[in-house]
RNA sequence: GGUGCGUUAGUUCAGCUGGUUAGAAUACAUGCCUGUCACGCAUGGGGUCACGGGUUCGAGUCCCGUACGCACCGCCA
């Protein structure tokens, strides 16, 4: 046996005790005559004591120790005389009495403790030794702990985990394919699953009622820091549904998951905003509603007193950023900056002070009365010390997106964003179409298997682009933890949808005939939702990027700059293969 | 495809308007130190200043290009 206990779970109650254990030299500490060894593994670290008077030569093998070895010591555990409070273990240390090197260790890049001095690429390149601090093993423990209490609460709700193939088929909607050819099929290609969508609905159609999965997902397209090109979901379909039942049975959900991972109770109906409204006060599909500074329109108030830029506006919009006003003007000009950066692309900004005594101070004083400035504070509700900010624009979407950027970087300047704070939404009534300018066709906002609303269904002759999707995503904190729809089990309704996607009867046979098929035999109605793990595990875990909740993660162009992947294949395989590489 | 920032010791970084031998901290090595836990003290080794080109009497520093990293826009049904 190379241990009886682990490095974290001795206390002052085993004094006396005699024990082995195994793990990884964090630290030594030399004192001359004695020395101090700190033994890490995953459980914790517990400091071993070695004297130069009680044996010299063990004393003499610990100051060879380098870090990282793995060693096996048995010693007895005895009360500290300087006790640490930092350590649950700090209040005890082993006196060792034999001392075995399982193996040695080069010196590691970077050190192995919470706070490292490894930068992201060091890291990466050498995850195996990040993934020993135990910062980065809790963000796996909480993946761990949240995915079984998934399985849990969806088992508890009759959900059956099904796997469903890796390697699929291609479609062109949506993201692009990883693909994978075939070696029995020349010139075929398989393509790895953006989602299991398809399969999740024959499954239905099986009869299987109440599916689930926690799957691997890829998508290549370029990468953020919420986006890696394999990710997580937790996918599930249920049958004989409309959209409150799967409303309800994943915000439960997610009421199960903060209760037991976070210890938070949510008693009351989580929020619904209309994709509509979500726009047109946030600018946002998927807004953060931690904080205010939800979106007033000026039009009314502000236009037709002579200052041309919001004279000419299609859309004036503001944000009262409360208690605000004391932003220097250098504070406002690096506002004005942050919004006319190429990334949000504003042309400029105008903002106003409440001043102490009610007056309101503009950036735009010449062309607006006091009066007028007045009404504008009354439209926010705005009180002294408030700051209004303003953008405006020709392109009323374009700008409320600006608009939203602006709020979301003044509620960090203002730290109104708490990680330990949760803002939960549902996001319903998506349009279920979106006209592509570059394309001049209509492509499905969420998926082409998506129904419309009921009472839309007239609108798909003479309006798509008006017609609301039974669709909704769950939004917490301004991210998208999740999405789903009702979906269309009407193989009639199917073929009409494809239609107005622009699909030849030939192609929608040839793209999704095994689903369309499948509809003609009696599919149930149904409709689920999928979730990202990786997101809600970032989340919980206050993370900035959902990289550190997995194990190994790839970089920002997706490589694995540990195993230096993706690489180059032989000729030999190519040729297996028939395919031939053509670097342009 | 695009924008911004970055690349200097094993690591994290400093290095100003170009000017002697490129620094700090930490890590590492050696020695001292019997209650440390960010131990302390002393000494020491450690650099293709990412790469290529240009400007200049002279480039870590300025300019252009390339590569790589991070963040973002486009993209992500």
């Amino acid at each position: 046996m190379y241990r009886t206990r682990t490095c974290g779970n001795l206390r002052l109650a085993d004094e006396g005790l005699v024990v082995t254990l195994a793990g990884w030299v964090q630290k030594t500490r030399k004192m001359g005559g004695m020395t101090f060894v700190d033994l890490r593994d995953r459980y914790g670290i517990t400091q071993l004591v070695f004297n130069q008077e009680n044996n010299a030569e063990l004393c003499e093998q610990a100051n060879k120790l380098g870090r990282e070895y793995v060693i096996q010591v048995t010693g007895t555990v005895r009360e500290r005389s300087s006790k640490n409070p930092h350590l649950p273990t700090g209040d005890i240390e082993l006196i060792v009495s034999e001392l075995n090197v399982l193996n040695t260790a080069v010196t590691p890049p970077f050190t192995i403790e919470d706070e490292t001095d490894g930068g992201d690429d060091l890291r990466m390149k050498y995850r195996y030794l990040d993934l020993r601090r135990s910062c980065v093993r809790k963000n796996l423990e909480l993946r761990h702990r949240m995915a079984f209490e998934v399985r849990s609460y969806l088992d508890k709700e009759g959900f059956l985990e099904v796997e469903t193939p890796v390697l699929i088929k291609s479609t062109p909607e949506g993201a692009r394919d990883f693909v994978v050819p075939s070696r029995m099929n020349p010139g075929q290609f398989y393509a790895l699953p953006q989602s299991p969508q398809t399969f999740k609905q024959l499954l239905m159609v099986s009869g299987f009622d109440r599916y689930f999965q926690i799957v691997k997902c890829f998508r290549d397209e370029d990468l953020r820091a919420d986006r890696q090109p394999e990710f997580t979901q937790i996918d599930c379909e249920m049958s004989f549904v409309e959209q409150e039942d799967v409303i309800q049975t994943f915000e439960g959900m997610a009421k199960h998951l903060f209760k037991t991972i976070r210890g938070i109770e949510m008693n009351e109906p989580f929020l619904r905003m209309t994709w509509q409204d979500a726009m047109k006060y946030y600018g946002s599909d998927k807004p953060d509603l931690r904080f205010g500074m939800k979106f007033v329109e000026l039009m009314d108030v502000l236009k037709g007193y002579g200052f041309s830029v919001f004279d000419n506006a299609a859309y004036i919009g503001g944000i009262c950023a409360e208690g605000a006003a004391h932003y220097t003007r250098k504070q406002l000009d690096a506002l004005t900056e942050f919004v006319k950066r190429p990334q949000v692309g504003a042309k400029g900004m105008v903002y106003a002070r409440v001043e102490a005594d009610g007056n309101v101070k503009s950036s735009v004083d010449k062309f607006y009365s006091q009066e007028v400035l007045q009404q504008m504070k009354e439209a926010f509700g705005a009180k002294p010390g408030d700051l209004i900010l303003i953008l405006s624009g020709d392109d009323a979407m374009k700008t409320r997106k600006q608009l939203s950027e602006l709020r979301l970087h003044v509620a960090d300047q203002l730290g109104l964003r708490d990680k330990d704070k949760f803002a939960c939404l549902w996001v319903i009534d998506f349009p279920l179409f979106e006209w592509s300018e570059e394309d001049q066709r209509f492509y499905a906002m969420h998926h082409p298997f998506t129904s419309p609303k009921p009472e839309d269904i007239p609108l798909l002759d003479t309006d798509p682009g008006a017609v609301r999707a039974n669709a909704y995503d769950m939004v917490i904190n301004g991210v998208e933890v999740g999405g789903g729809s009702i979906r269309i089990h009407d193989s009639q309704l199917q073929d009409k949808m494809f239609q107005l996607l622009g699909f030849t009867e030939e192609r929608a046979q040839e793209q999704f005939g095994f689903l369309m098929n499948a509809f003609k035999y009696g599919a149930p109605p149904h409709g689920g939702l999928a979730y990202g793990l990786d997101r809600w595990v970032s989340l919980f875990a206050g993370l900035d990027s959902i990289r550190d909740c997995i194990a190994f993660p790839k970089n920002n162009s997706g490589r694995d700059v540990m195993i230096d992947a993706p690489s180059a294949i032989d000729d030999a395989q190519l040729d297996e293969l028939c395919l031939k590489v053509d670097l342009k």
